[in-house]
DNA sequence: ACCCTAAATTAGGTTAGCCTAAAAAATCAC
DNA sequence: GTGATTTTTTAGGCTAACCTAATTTAGGGT
């Protein structure tokens, strides 16, 4: 019976808190010494009784070795799962930062959060994804502005734009010879530019530099 | 000070349980009608007296219009609220099943529980990247190996391994002109290696057929 | 109009995960 | 080795988010 009940707490899917702690252990333990209250404390920005509270609990269930004043360590079973969520946090900041080009501060963060919800199955294809993406392509999204908060309102392509109207580049979805072309054209995200005429395939665009034509297919990465 | 103390609850960042609540509320309100609490209670899986609670709590922070026993809708603020959730929950989605290849169902159950971490960058970000991504490729990433649910144990890069410890060569993302040279000495998949030492960006690993370094970068691959 | 049923709410309980304050143990200084 | 200091644990409290059981309300049938 003790044996059952040992089995189905380490089958029960970690909380987020739990998983955070365990991964913070792993982190600390980098010298292979046990891991104390203290620092742990530190790392988490838990007070020491939280911490107390949660190792004790993760070594019920055979996560950590926790011995009272001596502090933890991963046990076997532990350092699997820091493992996982080290290699889930990995791959998520990887796709995070290279393919969508998010800050490495934010990229953390998120990737924090989303470590603990990754399934196996998700996490497998994201890593043979990132593998796959390796080295090509990945800085076509990097222009990437970044939008500010709240309100921000339309955000179409120039195809959309009717004659007359006015608006600010985005963001401009083309390989790089040809964006320098446009940048010199005064094409470039952040800039204010007005479409002057459209015709069937052409877009006529006055920018801040001066005006330029666009065949269609172009206009509408833009 | 009642002013005050409405601003600031509506400047928390809401719960998972609460942004359920409320994209379930705009799910059933679809005719426009008040959402009841028994289909609330029935959505949600919760029962009648959490729901209760729930919308009560929505309601005193102004994202519901609650009457009690005469249902709940959505305010103008509740409306957006659910607007970003839907948003955010169907670039996942479609993330998750057109470019990893997920399953439908599983996608689901992932961009249901991401949906309320995404920061607005982020989902900007990665609308802008499935807008890019339309059309082509999306079948580079079908050399997908499907992982057999559970029971299967650690896989992790090589950059996840600590010093000294041996595994087995499961999979390796690099180029076929590399692979070979790996091959030569040992690093295929299904061999057994060891880590003998890690720099800072250096690994050295023992193969059964003798020992070489590798970059970190070509580490992670393996 | 009145009762009856179904739906909703209130009352009160539980657990995880945090907290503070008090007590206990370990460590350090001499 | 002993007392002071620091670290850790225990004790006790709080809130969100669930629950069950009891109560209240709404609305339909006659």
């Amino acid at each position: 019976m003790a044996h059952y009940l040992l089995y189905m707490a380490s089958m029960d899917a970690l909380s987020e808190s739990a998983e955070m702690m365990i991964k913070n252990i792993n982190e600390l333990a980098s010298n292979g010494e046990r891991v104390r209250t203290s620092d742990l404390s530190d790392k988490t920005e838990l007070k020491p009784a939280s911490v107390t509270e949660m190792i004790q609990r993760l070594g019920e269930i055979g996560l950590v070795d926790y011995e009272p004043y001596h502090g933890v360590h991963l046990t076997k079973q532990g350092q699997h799962v820091a493992d996982v969520i080290e290699h889930r946090f990995n791959i998520l900041q990887r796709f995070l930062t290279d393919v969508l080009g998010v800050e490495k501060e934010e990229a953390a963060e998120v990737a924090c959060r989303m470590e603990h919800i990754l399934t196996r199955d998700v996490e497998s294809r994201l890593t043979n994804f990132l593998g796959a993406t390796q080295g090509k392509s990945s800085d076509l999204f990097c222009h990437q502005v970044n939008i500010d908060s709240e309100s921000d309102p339309d955000f179409l392509p120039l195809t959309n734009f009717r004659e007359g109207k006015t608006g600010k580049v985005r963001i401009i979805l083309e390989k790089s010879e040809l964006t320098d072309t446009l940048e010199k054209a005064g094409l470039s995200p952040g800039r204010t530019i007005m479409v002057k005429k459209v015709n069937d395939n052409s877009y006529d665009v006055e920018t801040e530099h001066g005006s330029l034509s666009l065949d269609s297919e172009l206009a509408s990465k833009i």
